[in-house]
RNA sequence: GGGCCAUUAGCUCAGUUGGCAGAGCACCUGACUUUUAAUCAGGGUGUCCCAGGUUCGAAUCCUGGAUGGCUCACCA
């Protein structure tokens, strides 16, 4: 190719390759895979100063930038801590290696060994007298100074966004952490944690489009879950008392700021518990959460502040309907006024529409938004709740909660339903609704029947979407600032 | 899926009324042994998202499309 009609992008690149070959030339191969011993942090050999002071340290890590000054250079170095700048002359490394460093770009991994020192304007600085090039970058990085941000490249790039922008890193440590500590929580309490299948015949346990797949050797479509509930309570049915799944659950459905196709959902079952001791667990597991990732009860996100300092009020979901709306159920008798009352409040809600399915519309429609919370919202109608035990004093609601905060639903949890046939009922509404035409609507599951069957103790079952309590204890206003890479639609044949 | 907005150099962004395609960083050449977004002297490297159309002339106006963002609807 001729050096005049190249690009830009060429240019740049072939600058590299040409350094590439002039380091073979000279004998370094920066792929060679070399294991070089890295004793020291960034962070650590900053923030030790002066105690690290004259002392040897080596460091390893990616050449942000660099200031060449003639027969001296300043560059620094990143690693998974932070950046530390390193000082190379021709007297400390030698002609030969100084050489090398030359054929460095902006980029390219090293590994360096030196003493420590100030600069004249403070900056703790590794005076280098042994480097080692180990991986030469052939593609220009983002720049330093304003990052990378156009958002389609930092979710498609991660691995550029994680390199220029280090705050992206810091939301993956703490999700990190909140799901360790959430898991340290349950374990410390007894849960035993497991896993089930993330495909099967039959995608149960929530309201949503599944997706499907084939298995060649069986010969039979599956489905990806969408919940790990029924699973879940097998187990609870052959005797496991407290489990719990964290993982992945995948849903066929729109992409939003809240969406994701894939996210991970926490799921918990405790035997001969109701859906109060999952509104304390609940409490606790959260609480202790934010005070050991956090350090402290008061979450701020989107400008609002909230103190998830216990205990948390409980109320009705009638009774927040009312103090919201006005519209009281209480006084509502049937399906067709319960839909009027709706209307009247610009609610839509369809002509088939029943009493319950009417006040939790109106619900999460004019009230979800408002509980800025943390508040339990209690007894849901049993129409909106298939899976769920009716209530001992009122048939028309179940034992479930969902907790809200800053006006997201950030848990779901209910006194589980253990009656077959009750439970049988329930599927064939469900089934019912498929045919007129619901997709999300609950499919029939004979196995969990049949399970059911042999007896499942009283039990109580909790959710929790992690990528939305993730988002809402990081600050984060997008899903897709909590998972490393979310889904996007593929581009030129890639991922 | 609907509405609104965006797409210009590797990155971040300007681009006037339709009149030669611009800046900073990065990069290339040279100088420089403690710099701090190093400095100094040179160098612009481009499918203006794509395809049509209007026009003497389009990054700019029109139509269609692609991708993304926000938002509404549905969900967790």
């Amino acid at each position: 190719m001729e050096a005049n009609n190249m690009s830009q992008k060429e240019d740049l690149i072939q600058s590299r390759y040409d350094k590439l070959k002039e380091l073979y030339d000279k004998g370094c191969d920066p792929y060679r895979g070399e294991k070089i011993s890295i004793q020291n942090k960034s962070r650590e050999i900053i923030d030790q100063f002066p105690s690290t002071d004259n002392k040897k340290v080596t460091v390893g890590g990616r050449i942000v930038s660099k200031r060449e000054h003639g027969k001296a250079t300043f560059a620094h170095v990143q690693d998974s801590e932070g950046q530390i700048q390193v000082y190379l002359n021709v007297n400390g490394v030698g002609e030969e290696a100084y050489g090398i460093f030359g054929l460095t770009d902006i980029g390219d991994f090293i590994g360096v060994e030196g003493t420590v020192f100030q600069t004249r304007k403070g900056e703790t600085t590794v005076a280098v007298e042994r480097f080692s090039l180990l991986t030469k970058s052939l593609l220009p990085l983002p720049e330093k100074w304003h990052g990378l941000k156009d958002v389609e490249l930092r979710y498609r790039q991660r691995y550029l966004d994680l390199v220029v922008n280090t705050e992206v890193k810091d939301i993956f440590i703490l999700r990190s952490k909140i799901i360790q500590e959430i898991r340290d929580q349950l374990n410390r309490e007894g849960f035993l944690e497991v896993e089930t299948p993330m495909m099967s015949p039959i995608a149960g346990g929530a309201n949503a489009r599944p997706f499907s797949t084939y298995h060649n050797a069986l010969g039979v479509n599956m489905y990806l879950r969408i919940a790990t509930e029924l699973y879940l309570k097998r187990l609870l049915v052959g005797g496991m008392e407290k489990v719990y799944e964290l993982g992945k659950v995948f849903r066929n459905e729109g992409i939003s700021t809240v969406h994701n196709p894939e996210f991970v959902t926490l799921e918990v079952y405790q035997a001969y518990a109701d859906y109060l001791d999952m509104m304390e667990l609940t409490e606790r597991l959260l609480v202790e959460l934010s005070k050991n990732v956090l350090g402290t009860t008061v979450i701020t996100w989107k400008g609002e502040e909230v103190d998830l300092a216990p205990p948390w009020p409980r109320v009705t979901m009638m009774e927040i309907v009312k103090e919201y709306t006005g519209l009281d159920f209480a006084s509502i008798e049937d399906d067709r006024h319960a839909r009027e009352a709706a209307w009247q409040k610009g609610v839509k809600v369809s002509a088939q529409s029943s009493w319950g399915e009417v006040m939790a519309e109106v619900f999460e429609t004019l009230c979800e938004e408002n509980l800025k919370g943390p508040v339990f919202i209690k007894d849901y109608p049993v129409e909106v709740s298939p899976l769920a035990q009716k209530n001992k004093e009122d048939p028309r609601f179940t034992s479930r909660f969902e907790l809200f905060i800053l006006g997201n639903e950030i848990a779901n949890a209910f006194t589980e339903l253990n009656d077959p046939q009750e439970q049988r009922k329930r599927f064939e509404t469900q089934m019912s609704k498929r045919e007129k035409g619901d997709e999300e609507a609950h499919m029939m599951d004979e196995d969990f029947l049949t399970a059911l069957e042999y007896g499942m103790p009283p039990a109580g079952g909790l959710g929790i979407g992690i990528d939305r309590l993730i988002m809402l204890l990081t600050g984060s206003t997008s899903i897709r600032e909590v998972i490393l890479f979310p889904t996007l639609r593929p581009r030129d044949g890639q991922v």
